[in-house]
DNA sequence: TCGCTACCTAA
DNA sequence: TAGGTAGCG
């Protein structure tokens, strides 16, 4: 049975002004959600915890939610997941009158918000993230819980076969992988980073290590402390602090952010430029000073919209005469985005088969 | 501090 | 070619 997602603050049902689940839940912030309906976009599944969180749009625009198997504190979950004490729609308006592109994105995407997501799964995501595209990182994951995760639900299809949802990995059932058993999952060379990183986070205390994070007041020395680990460098620590640690005012400046500044704010002036470190900075401080305490949640949606008129140019037909500008490639996106959405449909289908891959031990690498 | 390159893999 | 990082000169 479906309940009415409500906010904790006005007590009202939550709409997709507040909350929009395709651009919140698959905008590469989190791999653990699929999109069931590309078509509509108006059915998400991921797996939260020890759950399975569906949630669905009603006819009056409202989100419903349910979880699976049930759970007397799933709403605490949710409410403290989307982070629905922080009113986005006031948010926005103020961004908007700060800065005419962001006004521009708006338009296009609503109910853009940041996710607290569990720090170690964030942390072990956003290593998975470099160099790579989302539907690799997305099976890499996957294929982590179905390796190392705890069988949390086991679901009869109409069809006959099973589908098997497995929890996210804990630090000590990941610790048990060796370099090689995450190179056959296809990780390749992060799986020496994600051994080193597990190793060390074990030393330091685990997970609560990374919950303790949250506390401290400067959102710089939750980057310091991620960059410790290896595998994890600015942007990557930046990702991790934003999407788990409360860091609402860092911006990961990656490629896409590091072109929207230069197009947009610099009007090209280094275009062709590979990154500096200065100019990571450089770019951090200025959407900083621009959208303030929140910027990291203003920066997500900037970044969101560069993500489908990306993909837009990748998709869009070769015979097109005129190159488009990207700012035309934003409007087109609700229509076209949906082609995006295809490519990240049924991402959840786990088969316990898979399982039997990891079994074989190999000799670990070690330095 | 800066600039360069190798790194897994799949699209 | 890609939502980077480590290691090196």
């Amino acid at each position: 049975m479906m309940k009415l997602l409500i906010n904790p603050l006005t007590k009202k049902p939550i709409t997709q002004i507040e909350f929009n689940l395709k651009n919140t839940l698959v905008n590469g912030q989190a791999f653990n959600w699929v999109n069931k309906d590309t078509t509509h976009n108006k059915e998400f599944r991921g797996i939260l915890g020890k759950n399975i969180v569906d949630f669905k749009i009603n006819e009056k625009n409202e989100v419903m939610y349910k979880e699976t198997p049930e759970n007397s504190k799933i709403e605490e979950i949710i409410n403290d997941y989307l982070q629905l004490n922080v009113d986005l729609v006031k948010l926005t308006d103020e961004w908007s009158e700060k800065d005419d592109y962001y006004a521009k994105v708006k338009e296009q995407l609503k109910g853009v918000r940041i996710l607290r997501q569990f720090p170690f799964e964030c942390m072990i995501s956003f290593i998975c993230s470099q160099n790579n595209n989302i539907p690799r990182i997305t099976k890499i994951l996957k294929s982590l819980r179905q390796n190392y995760g705890e069988e949390i639900y086991r679901e009869k299809l109409e069809d006959g076969n099973e589908e098997v949802y497995y929890s996210f990995p804990s630090v000590t059932s990941l610790r048990q992988a060796t370099e090689q058993n995450l190179r056959d999952l296809g990780l390749g060379y992060r799986a020496n980073y994600i051994v080193s990183a597990v190793q060390l986070l074990e030393e330091k205390g685990g997970e609560e290590y990374l919950h303790n994070l949250r506390q401290l007041k400067d959102s710089h020395e939750k980057r310091e402390a991620l960059i410790q680990f290896k595998g994890i460098g600015n942007k990557v620590a930046d990702c991790i602090s934003l999407f788990s640690l409360d860091a609402k005012d860092l911006i990961p400046v990656d490629t896409h952010v590091f072109q929207i500044y230069n197009r947009v704010y610099k009007k090209n002036k280094n275009k062709d430029k590979k990154m500096t470190k200065d100019q990571y900075s450089e770019i951090e401080k200025f959407f900083k000073d621009l959208y303030g305490d929140y910027a990291g949640w203003a920066h997500q949606a900037i970044f969101a919209a560069e993500l489908v008129s990306f993909q837009t140019e990748i998709n869009s037909n070769e015979n097109s005469q005129v190159k488009k500008t990207k700012s035309s490639k934003l409007q087109e996106e609700q229509e076209e985005g949906q082609q995006e959405a295809e490519k990240e449909k049924s991402q959840i289908k786990e088969s316990a088969s898979i399982k039997e891959n990891s079994k074989r031990h190999t000799k670990n690498k070690k330095k």
